[in-house]
DNA sequence: TATACTAATGACTGGTCGGTCATTTGTCAA
DNA sequence: TTGACAAATGACCGACCAGTCATTAGTATA
């Protein structure tokens, strides 16, 4: 075995025991049976380390998942097979499951956060994909929920092998996860995450936008707006981030006039984001 | 405000940003505008810190929770203003909120371990008479199975208000969530997490309160309390835990006058628990 | 004002951290 | 056997960590 896929392993596993932070790389190198230096000699860092890990492995889980979306045929058992595939590849590569559920809103690392997210956005495409496939126009706008409601079962029951240690029939867990799916995408009727709250959830986070971006988007609603109260409040904070003179609480109120409005909401959570409110 | 609660609220902020481990006693001091050394007279270390936030805001979540489900008669609307309860807490104590989901599978400390699993036994608990109470017999076999599915919900979508900067109107997604839930219970029939299941995860050790903290935290309640009824209450309540001598009418009568006092919230709930009522 | 007391400080300790680098060890071909 | 080169080492660095404690500042009483 390579020198770094041996630290590989050994730095997953003491990461998944006892997280990223309080690992050191004295103990990695330590568990691997090598001196402290020659860690140095194949990754640049201890944060390479982690990306590294995570861009190997989320990269697995994401290519089994969508693997199955896109190569089974039977309709009726895709559900089934997709958190099967899910669960399967958590638990092979459990350890790295764990990193990935304790660091996945942990990390102060920007670099991580954005690689998090990136990932995250991935899965919910192919989810996505197989809702659209299954369901069609049923779920047209219950589709970004249904997402989130997938999430959140692989989730808690992620838990439930990943952290105690009780063996589990996972095609059964599949076959339940499946059914309640179903049952969600056929009979639930209300929306929560519209498409345009989905956009400018995925939209953002990953560039930071500029002052000048930000102005031009801000023209361009005070054409569309017409309501007096959004249109003034639009004009006050254009010239407001040209030139800071306003205080945060006259600031804080002229976004909150936005918020609301459906036209503004976009640019209300870009300026929250951008004068960091 | 008191250096105690001004360290609580430094720490409260700066864990919620970079997470516990990567936050420094130093870190905490200077933005609370004190001394390293004045951190030490308040606090006996870091861990107390954090065990007891941990403690504070766990309780008042968990006796919010409780407070809805137990006071709130209109069956049709509860698990609506079950989950409202449920993220109104986690919003207006966002910072902690994100600790939570932060530490709760990430530290290494092995009495926090502890402490979650209790209190999300106690969440388990409440969750589990609420969905008893509105379907009975019918979600016999799936009960466990809807506890993961609410729980998952309300990390899933937590995360959308917790870690982006979007305003959500948390009355449609309590409504949307309720109606998921009602959906699930009412039509799921698989079941994966069986009572045996269910058990053999929550084997570990429970956690028991003492006679003497409850009434610790009585004495405690009775100084911050200033309405006559409710202090002369906790007042009685303290002597009959300390040698019972009221009858049972008489000390749900006392307990009932502090239901729904928001200081007394915290202390019904315990000694409910504490008294078997 | 003098005294007695508590509250608060920050320099300090003993460690551990991530990361470096002069030195040693191992492995070749010549 | 030698010399050239790569692989590997671990002592070492400066920074920072949690936690301590002799000292000082502040305050209330006599």
């Amino acid at each position: 075995m390579s020198k770094k896929q041996l630290i590989l392993e050994s730095a997953l596993e003491l990461f998944a025991k006892q997280g990223f932070e309080a690992t050191s790389v004295q103990q990695i190198t330590e568990h691997a049976g090598i001196s402290k230096g020659a860690f140095y000699l194949s990754f640049k860092s201890k944060d390479e380390l982690i990306i590294g890990l995570i861009d190997h492995f989320m990269m697995e889980f994401i290519s089994d998942i969508d693997h199955v979306v896109k190569n089974h045929n039977d309709d009726k058992n895709l559900l089934n097979e997709f958190y099967k595939a899910a669960f399967h590849s958590f638990q092979k590569h459990s350890d790295f499951a764990k990193i990935f559920i304790k660091e996945q809103s942990q990390t102060v690392n920007e670099e991580l956060i954005t690689k998090m997210h990136h990932y995250d956005k991935l899965i919910d495409k192919i989810i996505l994909g197989m809702l659209e496939r299954l369901y069609g126009g049923e779920v047209r706008h219950t589709k970004y929920d249904l997402i989130y409601c997938v999430k959140g079962f692989i989730h808690t029951y992620s838990h439930l092998f990943l952290f105690f240690n009780v063996p589990l029939d996972l095609n059964q867990l599949s076959q339940s996860l499946a059914e309640k799916t179903y049952l969600l995408a056929r009979h639930s009727e209300t929306t929560f995450i519209s498409e345009e709250l989905y956009q400018s959830f995925n939209e953002m986070p990953d560039e930071q936008v500029t002052k000048e971006q930000i102005i031009e988007i801000i023209e361009q609603k005070i054409e569309e707006v017409e309501e007096s109260t959004e249109s003034e409040s639009l004009v006050l904070l254009k010239q407001h981030i040209q030139k800071p003179s306003l205080s945060p609480a006259i600031v804080k109120g002229l976004l909150s006039n936005l918020k609301d409005h459906p036209k503004c909401k976009q640019i209300s959570y870009l300026l929250r984001n951008y004068l960091e409110l």
